[in-house]
DNA sequence: GATGAATGAGGCTTCATTCAT
DNA sequence: CATGAATGAAGCCTCATTCAT
């Protein structure tokens, strides 16, 4: 019985947490972190402040919460990615950018929280950002420097990890700007940069065409 | 005969003016917009918040004038690059990126100011923002429109004008999270970046090595 | 069972707001919008700056407010007198004189804050003050209009309800302003009012002696 | 010569002085004492802000001269009204109230200055604005006490008088609210609001048609 | 006399956070 | 656990006035 009690009220507070986030991610993704107060919070999440509090301990927490949240699932997204594709380099790096952009385009408010508003938010809220981006492209030096012999030489990897990852999210973000009318299909927008990177690394012509 | 407002004081104001920017970008660049206030600014300008309205309409104004004179500095230095160059295509647009790099690397405040702490700062401040960017952007994809016919068929050209943007711009901001002793030098980052790029645009081996 | 939203609270919240609006009678009554201020208004209340603005958007809706009340206590005093009279028009008009010279003689400040202080403060508040002269001229208005045969013929019914209504607190505004000793007692100051605007509409002599 | 010259500057100064007086009541008149502020003013008045304190003390004190100059205008109306009047007295305080009211409504910044606008500025400019309202209701308490006998027995002169101008004031203030469309003829004003008045002080029958 | 750039005190208002219920 | 009224520090900005030229 107690137990069961508690179960429950485990289930709900996960629940409510989950909705703070959720929220979170639309209202900060829409308008940024200054623009968001907690009064307007709990009013979507239909809570009070106290509540809040007792979730999160600070508006900067929750921030920072959904900032995790979303790099969670980018991992996901890369993971699996990775997993579906043919085992060789090239194709998973292929792979990898169209589950990213693919996740990201299809989930505006999280890609505009992750790449816009969490930017230029203090040490604390940049370190999370720069822990997503960074685990990113630790990835993709990883596979680089896998790649060895098969990449040009002179190479530098780790500059060259930067630039892909830089070109993803400038690409992605680009496309999220334009009206709807006037933006190429997603799976098209993850092709091109496919190509721009797999090119950029050498990559041999069938991989990128 | 008296009371010229003449060349003495036209130019204090400019001086004046030209303080302002110079203190916006310094601590905008370290500190971002927000932790950065009104009151912090004219104690550095050495002056009063009086003063301060007088040469701009409010704190957003002065960061957008900042946000703006560092986009002329680097039209400049992209202009000069471009200039300097040998007339071909791939060669100017190898320069432009080590100008550009080079102005970045060598001005970390302004830098940080465009890359980090204009994001997220409202719909003004974002124009802006994304005026400068986008503008470097329609020269990129403007030289590759030009190249037509010495670049892989196919390729989206304003896609990859974007990502050439990015690369630059997430390898550069990168470069500067980083303690002075683990970075590369800046002349290194540069063409590591260009390298990328040139490769990602299908630029024969002479101009990426 | 707990937290309920309920009488107690609402109480505390209705005197709270109750409160507010003594002081701001008081205060700008005394003193006028302009030289009093919100930390002032809440040191009187006890409370602090956060607070009033949970019951007040801004200074000027708590202005407003005080005038509004101010406007349905003289309603009152005004229906109150008019219920207590004899039923008949003149009488009536009477009686709402002495009724309302009555209640802006044993309120100072209420009459300062209608009669001095809540001009020329802009559109929105000079709109609440119009609004309740207006319905006081009004009823005057209606109340002339009613008489029809028992006054001069050719009198323009809503200039003469103006001149009524400016009688009544011109002569209010300058007993006010007078040192008391030198005051007439209140209901004389009435009466005389009354005789002035009753002959003024040519009411028979029993009415206005 | 240096005569002349003295002439001459004092001549301007003169000028310019009355400059900033038909600024200041046009301006004061139509959005109120701290809606006007001294650039403003000075932008107007095609000078400087340092010219305008060689003129005056402060903002207040051009106020105050602005409400004064107004002030000797309307005793100069009243005056001149007087002085064409027919020597009896009931027709010279008719002959007052339509020269005053001619005068207000012919000049509506100079009656919205001093009936709206100079209420509520604290002690100095009330005071002024006292003066001349009772400068006039004095005027019109002479004239009753001089009636004696012409008019009711146990009529409150004083009081009497206030009504009197409070009535005039008001309808006049009412009148000029209005839109220009809805507003009866200025003289039939006039004589809607002295017939009142003389009604008010028993005044008989031939002097109020 | 005339100018207008410079000053800075002081007002209004917001909003993250606490705590009594 | 949940609530939301209360708090007050801190920021932005205005504008009357001065003073060096």
């Amino acid at each position: 019985m107690v137990y069961r009690t508690t179960d429950r009220t485990l289930e709900r507070k996960a629940r409510r947490r989950r909705t703070f986030l959720d929220e979170a991610i639309r209202m900060f993704g829409n308008d940024g972190f200054h623009a968001v107060t907690v009064p307007m919070i709990v009013q979507q999440a239909k809570t009070s402040t106290g509540t809040f509090y007792l979730y999160f301990q600070d508006k900067e927490d929750l921030f920072a919460a959904a900032l995790e949240d979303i790099g969670e699932q980018i991992s996901a997204a890369l993971n699996q990615a990775f997993a579906e594709a043919e085992p060789d380099i090239f194709p998973q790096m292929k792979a990898a950018i169209e589950g990213l952009v693919g996740y990201l385009v299809s989930h505006p408010h999280e890609a505009r929280l992750l790449i816009v508003e969490s930017s230029g938010l203090g040490k604390r809220l940049d370190d999370v950002r720069r822990a997503i981006i960074e685990s990113h492209t630790r990835g993709v030096s990883k596979a680089l420097q896998a790649l060895q012999d098969r990449i040009p030489t002179g190479m530098n990897v780790d500059v060259a990890a930067n630039c892909w990852v830089g070109a993803v999210y400038e690409a992605v973000f680009a496309w999220l700007q334009k009206r709807a009318q006037h933006r190429p299909a997603a799976d098209s927008l993850a092709r091109a940069i496919a190509s721009f990177n797999l090119r950029a690394v050498g990559a041999p012509k069938k991989y990128w065409t």
